[in-house]
DNA sequence: GTTTGTATTAAACGATCGTTTGAATGTCAA
DNA sequence: TTGACATTCAAACGATCGTTTAATACAAAC
């Protein structure tokens, strides 16, 4: 057989390499680092994956896609059950499929974390990141809760609405330890389901709020 | 005189600092690049920070904070015209003066860049950010909008508000680049207050929103 | 003019960085 | 057993990192 069996080095490395780079970032992470966590030589990383950024891209490529795909699969899923949902239902479904979706804790702030420093210092992967995730995303929430819209002209308002959904998804997972020291309580798996209730209600208020002030 | 005139090189040095710090990151910029950067010599940051961290945090020190202060000032002399602000005085208060306020769009870049940073990964700066600002901030805004609120249960709810207003502007500013790319739009200063405009109405809908649920 | 102290400079320090090398493994097919 | 190939490993590569040193330039004080 030409073709290597299924590498148990490579995969360890994949999943030692996303956790250290979502939780540093790329530049504050060495290749030592990564290769010591996955219990293996220095060069492995050449070896596998050419360079140290072929490795971040394939951490997106083989990682950070995948369960990105199932936070979507997850969040058509919620929705798959009612033929009709209302603007809660569909924000509660993007709330809980990032925050409380298919992953364990740490996964969440992992896949989180590597987005959110892409969305803040793009490289190479920010096409895979925008491609892959957020624009089909956007575009099957822009589908969901457009219902609740009437008029053309609210297009760029129903788009800021969405970014301004993820966004305090976003920050309540990234700025995770300040939060917590800002409102001195821990970030346990309760809090997170108020949280996930705070954004619900916030959102579809201010959604109806906009469907109010176009219709009356 | 023992005290030194006021140094040009240690300010350069500030300045480059900020910048360089607020792109990319504490780890991903080196000390010769700043030096560089500030038409100086290597060694002028140990000579006049010490080392590398300690610039870092004199950057917060001497330059953010006063800004931030600037930021809360701003944010005061916005609602001081009014003796009986209502919310959405208040959150148009909080964005302005974030997006729009005093600084040019090169130094909110650096503010906000640097700040959101800290919120992700803390180092020893992160103190100075939450006592110095986002406490008193917290607790400025909290008295301002609490007027909106009823009873004394809705103080999580208000904190939780607050941090949804401030993640929106974060969000916004930090993830400039891929808003613009999602949105097929340039981020120009049209395309912000039209931004700024959107966080008022949402929020002021979503406190709204809680509101009328209590009292109806 | 000499002294004193600050500021800048070029050069080098040891450490660590990403990457490469070549030999030593292990594993199958022939 | 032999050969071919994939994988691992220790060692070293040149480059760059943050930091230090010693020499120098410069100004004001005496």
């Amino acid at each position: 057989m030409t073709h290597p069996a299924p590498d148990n080095t490579r995969e360890r490395l994949l999943i030692q390499a996303e956790l250290l780079f979502s939780r540093k970032g790329f530049a504050a992470v060495s290749v030592r680092e990564i290769t010591s966590a996955a219990d293996t030589n220095l060069a492995a990383v050449n070896y596998h994956f050419g360079n140290k950024m072929n490795l971040y891209l394939s951490v997106f490529k083989e990682r950070w896609v995948p369960r990105a795909q199932e936070i979507r699969k997850f969040f058509k899923n919620f929705l798959s059950g009612k033929n009709h949902p209302d603007t809660s239902d569909v924000v509660r479904a993007i709330a809980t499929a990032f925050l409380e979706g298919t992953m364990t804790d740490d996964e969440q702030r992992c896949q989180i974390g590597l987005m959110q420093r892409e969305l803040a210092h793009p490289t190479e992967a920010i096409s895979i990141v925008v491609d892959e995730v957020l624009r089909p995303m956007h575009h099957d929430i822009q589908k969901q809760i457009r219902p609740s819209f009437s008029k053309k002209a609210d297009l760029e308002q129903l788009t800021l609405s969405i970014f301004s959904i993820i966004s305090m998804i976003l920050y309540f997972e990234f700025a995770r330890p300040v939060v917590s020291l800002v409102m001195n309580q821990e970030f346990d798996s309760q809090y997170k389901s108020r949280v996930i209730d705070h954004i619900v209600s916030f959102t579809m208020n201010g959604i109806n709020g906009f469907k109010e002030e176009k219709t009356i």
